[in-house]
DNA sequence: GTAATCACG
DNA sequence: GACGTACGTGATTACG
């Protein structure tokens, strides 16, 4: 055990926070238990690598001299005199770990160290006096912890270590985070209070002002005194009504350094553990993998260190998909091998490499983002690792003068004529990240390169759920290399250069990187595809996707500009009219878009009940606080919401919109994002063209202004039910399917299944409780979400759950069977093999493992509904050849509209309808029908 | 840059 | 110690 020890300049003295440990440690390790009898010990496992490592794997100058395990004694200390209500939020200790607390003060000893605990004291406290006696002395302090409330110790001889995360906290950590030095954290955190630990603080006051008022004021005493001098009313008041709230709270928060320990300083002398008792009690729990490190480390004196023990990393591994193992052989990148070409007999040397080799990465450098905007500066190839050129077709000079030092370039028609052949070649592969973009600029030169594979889509098959699938974040996840980053070449800010005009050197070195990358991560990660099981996945539902949606993105969707800026002003009258009517009801004027003083005026102010706080101690002032307060018969929480829903139209739609016209064709472009989900959906952006408002009457309008060109129409055509149908098929549920067969209406019947109502004696709001019932299974339902939902209680809402799973029994089969496959896996799979990876479903927090398990559910049936899309919308220029002038524009998730020759309307229906009911053949076969409703008319809004 | 809110399927 | 409850997205504003 310890010895005695003086405490010098020369000591360093480690401080475990062994309480805060185990809590950690319980929940983010996976749940082990002891073979024998099943005793649940993976805290103790995780608790015990933890100490070994500290006590052995440590360089010589960061070994500790002193060293202790310190634990928190019952659960009632002085802070409870103080306030009554601290950590009075706390749930129960979990039933898991209540066995593990004994066992780790025993395995605190089996290592030969002190296990410190003090009743009446938190652990806080007692490692608070430990530190500042060792500081005090001259010692240097490790605390191994990561609670923040730690903090407030740090100094330049005591810092802290995240002994899960292995990250060391100083004074510079501290300030990053509470935006304040370490000796004023207390006073941040006096007035910020605490959720966790139910410590008040001030209301309204976060960290960030907290720590703004205090550099201004200096500390909290003399903030408190000279509140009123400060500018702002809100924060004024508040502080001047809640300075008792901020005193207690300080006297919460400050830790106590003079507690009168039992065991000194001095007596805590490291010392080598009792070698049999240790073994002893490693054996007694069975960790064997740790058993052998440490006798592999007491006999050689060597360790390889800890890695995590038994269990833990086994079961962890389960989540690592196939592509994120191993490495590609070669991840050196080597930038002086890559060449800037810039005569045509140079390019027709790379481009004769590429039909040699018949693989080539392309990459285009562009002066914008957005690839209809953009015009093509340069071209990028690679033909193997290291083997890179860039071929600059636009750069201008580097200098600001006319022409002046405008480098030699091959011109572009030029460059482009002696690519097509490479481009076109069907024996050569192109090889694209994100190719889509490509692709774009690409049509737009009249070039069509095929065929193609794109690396972002071959990750997003392989990995979705896991990485994301850009570039730089696949070359670190894969290569462990980091790419130049653009703004290191180009700056950043409004000062940004665009890519014309870089100069050649460094946009040689940065666009050939990215082409090298790309191709090393095709050859990495394409073999990947059937060890994983998704090639049919990519080949079959992704791989198409590019050229198809670039198109549409070329194509754009016609926007009427005056009907917008009509609407605008129509809005900007409304919000008028509400913002007076507002600022009378409130007796005194305020910002409307501000939820904050929103909740001061209704909850502070006027005092109404019903307020709730969001995790950072503001008021909540959603839709659905605002619409109780309303039914209450209180008129401000209304003409709040009508106010913010003319807002929300204007700012969102028909100002951003009209900004977004393409001034020469006056359509409007989204960008469609093919790896952006992780069931398998698109999502569009730049601007969001899936959200276009249709709910309300008011909203509706704004799809006025989406029209189709002179002589021609809109057409929309929407899977009808597509989830709920996929659900009767995958659960396997035969009332359903009967009902989908006969075409009956679908939320009636399950109302009249669940309510035992006819379905010609069906009411409005009996088919709407079955409605919402319907999309709750969809998404996992929970007895609270429905509740929430439906607007009945909560035990109703678990009756209607009870009642609909006897009415469907298939379905709880379905969610059951999901959960269990997510468990096991660590993924779930789509009805056509599509992957989507759920990192948290063995998570041992009860509500973030309830989410990943409706995750899982719903992933399923989203992502099939999404692969028929995709699948339809890979056939569509085949189906709609026939029908001369008809595109496609855009998708909505299970809409697509098209925009078609008046006159051809009915023809481009049916072939559209046809490939989008069969869209799932031949790859699966489906036991209800697939129903897809289309309209035409001249705007968006009447095609529905 | 983050949080809150709200638009869609 | 951390979650704060139906699934999946993106854009805007306030606030600092």
């Amino acid at each position: 055990m310890s010895q005695s020890t003086p405490v010098t300049k020369a000591s360093h003295v480690v401080l475990v926070d062994g309480s805060g440990y185990i809590f950690r440690a319980f929940h983010a390790l996976p749940p082990l238990t002891r073979k024998r009898d099943g005793l649940p010990i993976g805290a103790v496992a995780g608790f015990c690598n933890m100490l070994f490592k500290m006590l052995k794997d440590q360089k010589d100058d960061s070994r500790p001299t002193h060293f202790a395990v310190i634990f928190d004694k019952g659960s009632i200390t002085f802070r409870n005199d103080i306030y009554d209500l601290y950590k009075a939020n706390r749930s129960e200790t979990p039933e898991d770990l209540i066995p593990q607390f004994p066992l780790t003060r025993d395995a605190t000893r089996a290592f030969g160290a002190p296990a410190i605990e003090l009743e009446g004291f938190e652990a806080d406290d007692l490692i608070a006096t430990y530190a500042r006696q060792a500081e005090a002395l001259g010692a240097r302090v490790t605390i191994l912890s990561s609670d923040k409330d730690l903090m407030q110790l740090v100094s330049d001889r005591v810092s802290m270590l995240d002994p899960m995360k292995n990250r060391h906290i100083g004074p510079k950590e501290v300030e990053e985070k509470f935006g304040v030095s370490p000796d004023k954290v207390i006073d941040v955190q006096s007035l910020a209070g605490d959720s966790v630990d139910n410590v008040p603080g001030v209301p309204g006051i976060g960290v960030k002002t907290a720590a703004l008022l205090l550099g201004e004021y200096g500390d909290l005493e003399t903030l408190l005194d000279r509140a009123g001098e400060i500018k702002q009313k809100g924060r004024r008041e508040k502080l001047l009504q809640h300075a008792d709230m901020a005193r207690v709270s300080k006297e919460l928060v400050t830790l106590k350094t003079d507690v009168a320990v039992d065991v000194a300083l001095e007596d805590l002398g490291v010392t080598d553990p009792d070698v049999e008792v240790l073994f002893d009690f490693l054996e007694e729990m069975g960790f064997r993998t740790l058993t052998a490190r440490v006798r592999q480390a007491l006999g050689d004196g060597q360790s390889d260190g800890i890695r995590a023990d038994d269990t833990a990393v086994d079961t962890q591994g389960a989540f690592v998909s196939p592509a994120t193992r191993g490495t590609y052989p070669n991840t050196v990148f080597d930038p002086t091998r890559y060449e800037c070409v810039q005569t045509e007999d140079r390019l027709i040397h790379w481009i004769r490499r590429g039909f040699e080799v018949g693989v080539v990465a392309v990459d285009l450098e562009t002066d914008g983002l957005d690839s209809r905007a953009a015009n093509l500066v340069g071209v990028c190839l690679a033909v193997d690792d290291n083997e890179a050129c860039y071929v600059p077709l636009a750069h201008k000079g580097e200098g600001d003068l006319l022409g002046e030092g405008v480098p030699d370039q091959i011109p572009m028609a030029r460059a482009l004529e002696l690519l097509e052949p490479l481009l076109h070649d069907p024996a050569v592969l192109k090889i694209g990240q994100n190719f889509k973009y490509d692709l774009g600029v690409f049509l737009r030169h009249d070039l069509y390169p095929a065929p193609y594979d794109d690396t972002m889509l071959i990750s997003y098959a392989l990995d979705n759920g896991i990485n994301s699938h850009g570039m730089d974040a696949l070359s670190e996840t894969h290569f462990g290399h980091s790419p130049v980053p653009f703004k290191e070449i180009a700056g950043t800010g409004k000062n940004q250069k665009t890519f014309d005009m870089i100069g050649l050197e460094d946009a040689t070195r940065y666009a050939s990187e990215d082409a090298d990358v790309t191709l090393r991560l095709w050859k990495f990660l394409k073999p990947k595809l059937a060890a994983g099981h998704v090639t049919r996945v990519y080949e079959s539902i992704d791989r198409d996707m590019p050229h198809v949606v670039a198109k549409m993105e070329n194509e754009g969707i016609k926007v009427d500009r005056a009907e917008l800026s009509r609407l605008s002003a129509l809005f900007s009258q409304k919000m008028a009219g509400l913002e007076a009517e507002a600022h009378e009801l409130a007796e005194g004027p305020f910002n409307l878009g501000s939820p904050k003083q929103i909740g001061e005026i209704l909850f502070d102010k006027m005092g109404l009940p019903g307020g709730k706080k969001t995790k950072t101690g503001a008021w909540q002032t959603g839709v659905e606080i605002l619409e109780d307060l309303a039914d209450n018969g209180e008129a401000l929480p209304r003409t709040i919401l009508n106010w913010r829903q003319f807002s929300k139209l204007k700012s969102t739609y028909t100002d951003a919109l009209q900004a977004q016209i393409n001034p020469g064709t006056n359509r409007v472009h989204t960008s469609f994002s093919l790896a952006a989900t992780t069931t398998g959906r698109l999502s569009s952006s730049d601007p969001n063209l899936q959200n276009i408002p249709i709910r309300t009457e008011e909203g509706r309008k704004i799809r006025d202004a989406f029209i189709a060109e002179p002589g021609h129409l809109l057409v929309a055509a929407d899977y009808s039910q597509i989830e709920l149908r996929l659900l009767a098929h995958m659960a396997d549920l035969p009332t359903m399917k009967q009902a989908f067969a006969d075409g009956v209406d679908i939320h009636a019947l399950t109302a009249s299944e669940m309510f035992g109502v006819k379905l010609d004696a069906m009411t409005p709001d009996i088919r709407r409780q079955a409605k919402a019932i319907n999309f709750g299974i969809i998404y996992g339902i929970s007895a609270f979400g429905l509740a929430n939902n439906t607007g009945v209680d909560r035990s109703t809402a678990a009756e209607f759950i009870k009642t609909y799973f006897e009415k469907f029994p298939g379905i709880r089969a379905y969610m059951e069977a999901t959960k269990a496959e997510a468990k096991e896996l660590g993924y779930v799979s789509n009805l056509f093999g599509r992957k989507c990876h759920i990192p948290g479903i063995r998570e041992r927090n009860p509500q973030r493992r309830a989410f990943a398990e409706r995750q899982a559910i719903n992933a399923p049936i989203q992502g099939t509904a999404a692969d028929i899309m995709r699948r339809a919308m890979t056939r569509m220029p085949d189906a709609i050849h026939g029908v001369e002038g008809a595109r496609m524009l855009l998708q909505v998730h299970d809409e697509l509209v098209f925009e078609v020759p008046e006159g051809r309307e009915d023809a481009l229906i049916a072939v559209v309808k046809q490939a989008m009911e069969h869209a799932h053949e031949p790859a699966i076969h489906l036991s209800v029908p697939i129903d897809v409703e289309a309209q035409a008319a001249k705007n968006w809004n009447d095609a529905h």
